[in-house]
DNA sequence: GCTGATTGTGAGATCGATCTCACATATTTA
DNA sequence: TAAATATGTGAGATCGATCTCACAATCAGC
């Protein structure tokens, strides 16, 4: 009836050996009789023995859980991650445990402050701030193995999986401008942000190899919501000479510009073109579809559980950093502009 | 440097007191002289010592963990719900721990099987099947706190928030009749899932209430993913008499159903009106936008959290079941049929 | 028949926090 | 002043699994 509390003890007892023969039949090691192994065994069995965890991780110092610290677990982009980490994690019987930072630097620490005494055996980490590190450095430096994804912080030496933001956007406003664009509109989100810094390099070097003077009027600086990127979008647009074309460093800022040049009767790509940065689903939904930057999304959560169970395992190497390329998919958005 | 290991053994000897008188002081019960807890206080604050939970877990047998097993956080209903649960557990120190169930009940067995060894306080759980429960009922039996979301399962007996799927996708329907529709064509998911039944019924008392013999032909039963959902669709509408109007159970299908649609180059409303049960981002981004029943997504996991904190918290009630009414939103994917 | 390895088992320590209990002093109360 | 109560502290047990070590047996070799 009450499965509860069920021990070692228990099964031992049951088949009248002591605690530490037990354990050596149920793990295997050290030497044990044939006979009484079978005993333990079915004496397990029929309790319905089940191994504490907890005193185990109290031994060994370690909860079979590993921590996923996302931006947001909303954005699609880190549900799928979290998705794909959370199934190879439990091929290897480990957990997963989740917690947004909600893109504050604060909460990031706090957070791994407060998991960092329940034994948590490593963490899958989007670091908030590209700066602000020393909480991930401090991490590293005691041993917790910790793999960042989608973002990197400088001084801390660790695995990594990221991808080619800077050229993503790079061939983002290189497909603007043949065709035809100039005046091309950038909806970014906090320079705080890894990402939103890389991503900002790449439209600044586009425009300049192609010779075109960076405006920085046609910069917008939001909130990555899409409720924030409205607003971002609706300012931008809001001038007499308005920007031809627009690129949106996210998939939030893409849906944002969307209603937000929907509400200024903008169309697309008649009015506007658009490139957004990481595709979603919404992006073949609408009319005309979007064309935009797609990040090898299934790839990063595999990857990096992948190496966060090698380092769980203790493997030892220098810290290993995937850069994964984007790839530009050309929907509808984007129209040739033909100069006045 | 390797903040790793600082005990109460540490905090006790710097402060030179026993450990229980250390751990008096820092937890402020029983008796303590001023000055002592000063010292005790401040050497903790000094080496930065921070209170081991696995082996407070150990002792109290239950880790600062509440588990969420949705059907799939991929899906956005169950990332703003669990995004909801984490946000409210974090105010009351607890951590969640999320283990997708993939809509596989053997899957769902082995997750709790494996979280209960981990000592995990509680559980908020959308159950796969309406029918298999026994592992539920057990794990409610042995008093580990349990708080069903979006499925009910019959013989368990413990709180739940749930919506009106009855009555919404009733009502889905009504608004269909009431446009002069007659040939309504379903597309839902395995009958297995809780939610399907009851949307189901309500498609099926809709019908019936309005004298509109139920016709099996229309009605269009695919897994709950968009790709199958797609399929189904074309399998539906592939014949000469085809359904003036469908209604999809949940947001997967109702973009497997715009998908499938297009495909086939039929248009909204024009050729087929559509309603789906859940809003999602997406459907006001399509051109038309979907009338959807929506469901009071941000109000669920808030709900879910407090039910269980208060089981957490020992307060002891006949279980309690909330169940939320749904809201018809009028887009524009539904067009008045004239009959021929 | 005796030393030395091989095999099998249990007593007890350990991980870290907490709690019970016993034993001091200190302070009231009768 | 004696008895009763309040206050402060430490030794040791506990939670459950695991590991070290000591101690038996059993078996081999000489």
């Amino acid at each position: 009836m009450a499965q509860k509390g069920i021990t070692l003890k228990d099964v031992a007892a049951a088949a009248n050996v002591s605690r530490a023969t037990a354990a050596r039949a149920l793990n295997s090691y050290g030497y044990v009789g044939d006979g009484t192994a079978l005993r333990v065994l079915e004496a397990a069995e029929k309790l319905g023995y089940r191994a504490n965890l907890v005193a185990q991780a109290l031994r060994s110092g370690q909860l079979p859980i590993v921590g996923f610290i996302p931006g947001d677990i909303q954005n699609p982009f880190f549900a799928r991650i979290a998705h794909d980490i959370e199934a190879e994690l439990r091929r290897h019987r480990h957990n997963l445990l989740i917690a947004s930072s909600e893109e504050n630097v604060e909460q990031e620490k706090d957070l791994l402050e407060s998991l960092r005494s329940l034994s948590i055996r490593g963490f899958i980490l989007a670091p908030t701030s590209a700066t602000d590190s020393q909480h991930i450095v401090q991490l590293a430096r005691e041993g917790t193995p910790v793999v960042l994804i989608d973002r990197v912080v400088k001084e801390v030496h660790c695995d990594s999986v990221i991808v080619d933001n800077e050229g993503g956007a790079r061939e983002a406003v290189d497909y603007l401008v043949a065709n035809g664009h100039e005046r091309i509109g950038l909806l970014r989100d906090e320079s705080r942000i890894f990402t939103a810094q890389e991503r900002f390099a790449g439209y600044q070097n586009s425009l300049e190899s192609h010779g075109i003077a960076l405006d920085a009027s046609l910069v917008s600086v939001s909130r990555s919501t899409v409720e924030h990127a409205i607003e971002a979008t609706i300012r931008l647009f809001s001038r007499g000479d308005r920007p031809t074309a627009l690129f949106t460093v996210d998939s939030l800022m893409t849906q944002g510009a969307l209603l937000g040049l929907r509400s200024m009767g903008l169309s697309i790509p008649q009015d506007v073109s658009l490139v957004g940065f990481d595709d979603f689903n919404l992006a073949t939904f609408t009319d005309p579809q979007i064309t935009v930057i797609a990040q090898p999304t299934s790839e990063i959560g595999p990857l990096a559980a992948k190496m966060l169970l090698e380092r769980l395992a203790g493997k030892k190497l220098a810290p290993r950093h995937t850069r994964f390329p984007t790839r530009l998919i050309v929907r509808g958005s984007v129209s040739r502009l033909h100069r006045r």
